[in-house]
RNA sequence: GGGCGGGUAGCUCAGCGGUAGAGCGCUGGCCUUACAAGCCGGAUGUCGCAGGUUCGAAACCUGUCCCGCCUACCA
């Protein structure tokens, strides 16, 4: 298979799409993505659960942040020899599933109810199997190498089975019970939701409504104020301050309702009532309000439903029974006006408490659920962080994490839907309660099983062991838990990777990873949030095989008018209007590289379709230069031994940086700095390897001067960094990097590919921080002259006679000894002269002066005729005014009196260093001022 | 109300005690036989504002103004 690629040739151009296709079923072929506990027990382990996206949804650019930090993740850990799993699934998403498919049905007339839960489940497993696939498909095509074999769905019989595993082992721990308590209810899903399930909506434009209750026997009145005037029919108090002075008089007696008649009583109550806001009078409705309901139990207040599941007023509610909340709402303002007891309303913003996932405004209501205690849990969960048994990273979001666990409230684990895990638990005709992995023999006849499913959160907080095949014990669960990584957007902390570490601890006495690592929300260029209302959401997919924006938008905002659409995503996209029509195919290693230079430490990435691009431009960079890297190598063998003790300054300087960018890129996996990495990566292949090291084979292998021996070594390091490059790159952008890695030549007998092959580690190639700084003075030398050609408009073709004086002997010898790079960089006419101060300043010549710890360099180029002095003069007064502004500010660092007593010893030294060669700079300026004069 | 984070070049962001950086954008010049998806140059910042600590602050402290996010019971 691989032979086959090497003999054909290059494509002159970067294709992504010529190169994405196949390798992701050689990987597969090729057990890239297999994990195996049995093999080599002395590999250390990297294990990865992947944040199960939702099974029916489909590719955003959420999951694809996830896989290209995760993916880089593994496959530098696997080609760091570790013994890897990344364990890939999905998640069955009971809310968000459920409400597709009842959409589905609304649209045939239908609801859930009309089928029954059986038809209704079989219609749900009915569209999973439809578009269960998509997702994963999707994420293949981003090339993510997790162990496909071993995806789990969180429903499959396993999953399912450690579920109810969990549950009973709770249940009969005692920390699971049922509660009757008033809870988030979402009318439209009916069904009740946990308090992180719930959104609110700030600054919602609503009023706060006054009406007055008249006092029992009396013509008095007290005047209560809210935002739900429905809720009224359910109030069973009146509350106020006990000191407040204007309701003494009332203590003890009772209003009585307008419409019921019902006798409420007057309660006084410290905690409710701040007698500065309103008129200092709540009214009080347990059964719909979480104060009034903890207000109700200090006074033993009546608690009176009002609602029907569905939120419509119920029987209660008497001539109000049978209307929606809303109407209600409506209705009995008019009531209350028309019976004279209206006091006024005002605008009032309010925060609106909608279900995340229905978008429904959430009504508070009683209801008997099922809970789990917590505490315990997130006391073990809290101090697996305090005690550093598990890193947060950014560890900014330490805090935040025990913010959350410190105040941490039970969790209701019941939902009112079909789609779901179904509670293992059974109700006896007495009100008894069974909870049992199967239905329990005793169980029979008049016994029910309970309805309700739990909370998709509740089988993913046993994702990291579940996948394992816990609760059985065996070779998976024990090689592989816990987990390394668990790697995800910070916005499901609480929802899953909190809940992960307390049932992790609780289930299998450690933690269930070793790190936590969290990225930020995608945004879109402006930084707000995606959505389809905004009409700004962008399809990964769309950035890989490309799209026309009037395509995009046609997914983003289906229905609604082109140019309308168009003009909202451009506004959101301002860089795209670069782009011209539609993002070209800019392939899966951009769309990654891309993703991987955004530090973990934003919260919001806004995401830049042009920052994408510059990124399809590197890899055509990579493309080429490898290209042009085999047409010099040739096929004549290649002695990789002679990169050991390099003859070649040039050769030393760039395997020593190459050693230093391994080291910059272990550094940045290691500290979930990936963006570093990749930086680094960029740097080094673009502005060291290509810009200097390449253009600078060109006279090595062409000029007569230089011997075999030289060009051989040329070859064999040319050789060495690119395959080492690919090699480096290869985690940020696997596909491009993998076609060229089995065309070039390698060192030692490699596997079968790129993603197996063993990454670089510090000290494979020259360590030598000083070599790297010697070429470097060779390379200001070369841009300082290259800047005064440009300054003074020479054209690029014409050569001209170059000076460069030194008063360091170690200075001419490096200028003398890297002469030939000067020359074919610099285009000057033969070599160059190098000498010390005494040579002469050649006539018509232009100064820059490169200062460095080496020694300072005069470059001289000789101008005659094409400057003037003037142009001169000016270039003079600049080069002194800059040299002097460095002077000063050094002058005045070591001037201060303790600064040499208080600073580290290197950083005075390497100011005393600085001042001195500046200081030289400065003199051998002065002494070409009078010389402008023979311009 | 509480908590957390942020305000640095036109844009997106690094830097978090030692003379302001990157990418993109802008700009001048080059089709130099790997790459014009390129090459060689250039310009651009009172580092939100005001105090303080320090020999030295974009960085540390205090206050202040904006902007995000999370969290909470003002009817």
């Amino acid at each position: 298979m691989t032979t086959e690629l090497t003999n054909d040739s290059l494509a002159k151009a970067y294709d992504p799409s010529a190169v994405e296709g196949t390798w992701f079923e050689r990987w597969k072929a090729w057990g890239v993505f297999d994990a195996d506990p049995a093999r080599n027990p002395e590999r250390p382990i990297y294990h990865v659960p992947m944040p199960p996206p939702n099974v029916t949804g489909s590719l955003h650019m959420g999951h694809a942040m996830f896989c290209t930090l995760q993916d880089s993740l593994v496959r530098y850990h696997r080609m760091r020899g570790f013994e890897t799993l990344y364990q890939p699934g999905t998640d069955h998403a009971g809310i968000a599933t459920q409400t597709v498919v009842e959409r589905q049905l609304a649209r045939e007339g239908k609801t859930r109810h009309d089928l029954g839960r059986e038809a209704f489940l079989e219609r749900v497993w009915a569209w999973k199997a439809e578009s269960g696939g998509r997702i994963e498909e999707q994420l293949r095509v981003l090339g993510t190498s997790a162990a496909w074999s071993r995806a789990k769905f969180t429903m499959d019989a396993d999953m399912s089975h450690a579920v109810r595993t969990a549950f009973v082992k709770l249940w009969d721990e005692g920390l699971i019970y049922r509660a009757t308590r008033l809870v988030h209810w979402d009318p439209v899903q009916m069904t009740s939701l946990s308090d992180l399930e719930v959104d609110f909506e700030d600054g919602a434009a609503g009023e706060l409504f006054s009406f007055a209750y008249k006092i029992e026997g009396s013509e008095d009145e007290i005047v209560v104020a809210t935002t739900r005037p429905e809720t009224m029919l359910g109030d069973t108090g009146v509350a106020i301050h006990p000191e407040d002075e204007r309701y003494t008089h009332l203590h003890g007696k009772y209003v009585i309702h307008p419409f019921n008649g019902r006798r409420i009583p007057i309660v006084c109550d410290a905690v409710l009532v701040d007698p500065k806001f309103g008129t200092g009078a709540v009214k009080v409705t347990p059964a719909h309000d979480f104060n009034d309901f903890a207000t109700g139990k200090r006074h033993g207040l009546e608690e009176i439903n009002i609602f029907t599941l569905d939120g419509k007023v119920n029987e209660i509610g008497g001539k109000f029974a049978g209307l929606d909340r809303f109407v209600a709402r409506k209705e009995i303002k008019k009531a209350l006006d028309e019976a004279g007891l209206a006091r006024g309303a005002q605008k009032h913003a309010l925060r609106l408490p909608k279900s995340s996932r229905s978008g429904a405004v959430v009504e508070p209501m009683i209801s008997t659920q099922w809970y789990v205690k917590m505490k315990g849990m997130a006391d073990q969960a809290l101090d697996f962080v305090r005690s550093g048994q598990t890193q947060i990273l950014p560890e900014t979001w330490q805090k935040t994490y025990e913010h959350f666990l410190d105040n941490i409230q039970d969790w209701c684990i019941s939902r009112q839907l079909w789609w779901g895990h179904r509670i293992p638990a059974w109700h006896g005709p007495n009100g008894e309660v069974r909870v049992s992995m199967e239905r329990p023999a005793e169980c029979g006849e008049g016994w029910t099983e309970d309805p309700d499913v739990l909370d998709t959160w509740f089988s993913s907080a046993l994702w990291p062991f579940s996948t394992l095949g816990w609760p059985d014990k065996n070779p998976w669960l024990e090689r592989f838990y816990p987990a390394s990584d668990l790697e995800t957007g910070y916005d499901i902390l609480f929802f899953w990777v909190a809940r992960m570490m307390m049932f992790g601890g609780h289930f299998m006495g450690k933690p269930p990873f070793k790190r936590i690592l969290l990225h930020g929300l995608i945004v879109d260029e402006t930084g707000e949030k995606m959505s389809k209302v905004k009409g700004n959401v962008i399809d990964p997919l769309d950035l890989v095989y490309g799209a026309s924006f009037a395509d995009v938008v046609k997914k983003t905002m289906p229905g609604a008018a082109e140019a309308e659409a168009l003009a909202k995503f451009k506004k959101a996209y301002p860089s795209v209007g670069q782009l011209g029509t539609g993002f070209p195919a800019f392939g899966t290693d951009a769309v990654r590289y891309a993703l991987a230079t955004y530090p973990p430490s934003n919260t919001r990435i806004a995401l830049a379709p042009k920052r994408i691009e510059g990124y399809r431009f590197f890899l055509n960079k990579i493309w080429n230069a490898t290209r042009f890297s085999l047409d010099i190598i040739g096929d004549a063998p290649v002695n990789f031994a002679l990169t050991k003790e390099p003859r070649l300054q040039l050769s030393k300087w760039i395997l020593a940086k190459l050693d230093a960018t391994v080291g910059a890129v272990h550094e940045g996996f290691g500290a979930f700095r990936i963006d570093e990495a990749a930086n680094a990566l960029y740097r080094f292949f673009w502005y060291d390897f290509c810009d200097w090291y390449l253009e600078l084979t060109k006279p090595i292998l062409r000029d007569a001067a230089f011997s075999d021996a030289d060009r051989d070594e040329t070859r064999a390091v040319l050789a060495t960094v690119v395959e080492a490059s690919l090699r480096l790159i290869h985690p940020l952008a696997p596909f491009a990097t993998e076609e060229l890695w089995q065309r070039v030549p390698k060192a030692d007998t490699s596997p079968v590919c790129c993603a197996l092959a063993r990454y670089p580690e510090l000290g494979d190639y020259v360590h030598d921080a000083q070599a790297e700084k010697t070429f470097d003075l060779v390379r200001e030398v070369i841009t300082a002259a290259r800047a005064i050609r440009t300054e003074h408009e020479v054209h690029p073709a014409a050569t001209m006679p170059l000076t460069l004086r030194s008063e360091s002997a170690d200075v001419r010898a490096l200028l003398v000894h890297n002469d030939w790079a000067v020359r074919f960089l610099v285009k000057c006419e033969g070599s160059a002269t190098v000498g010390g101060p005494e040579v002469a300043r050649p006539p018509a010549s232009s100064l820059r002066i490169v200062a460095s710890q080496q020694g300072t360099v005069e470059v001289l180029v000789s101008l005659k005729g094409l400057v003037t002095p003037e142009k001169e003069k000016a270039r003079f007064e600049r080069e002194k005014k800059r040299i002097e502004k460095d002077i000063a500010a050094v002058e005045k660092k070591l001037g201060s009196p303790n600064f040499t007593d208080r600073a580290p010893k290197e950083v005075v030294e390497e100011a005393h260093e600085q001042l001195r060669s500046l200081k030289e700079a400065m003199v051998r300026l002065l002494a070409s001022a009078n010389l402008t004069e023979e311009l």
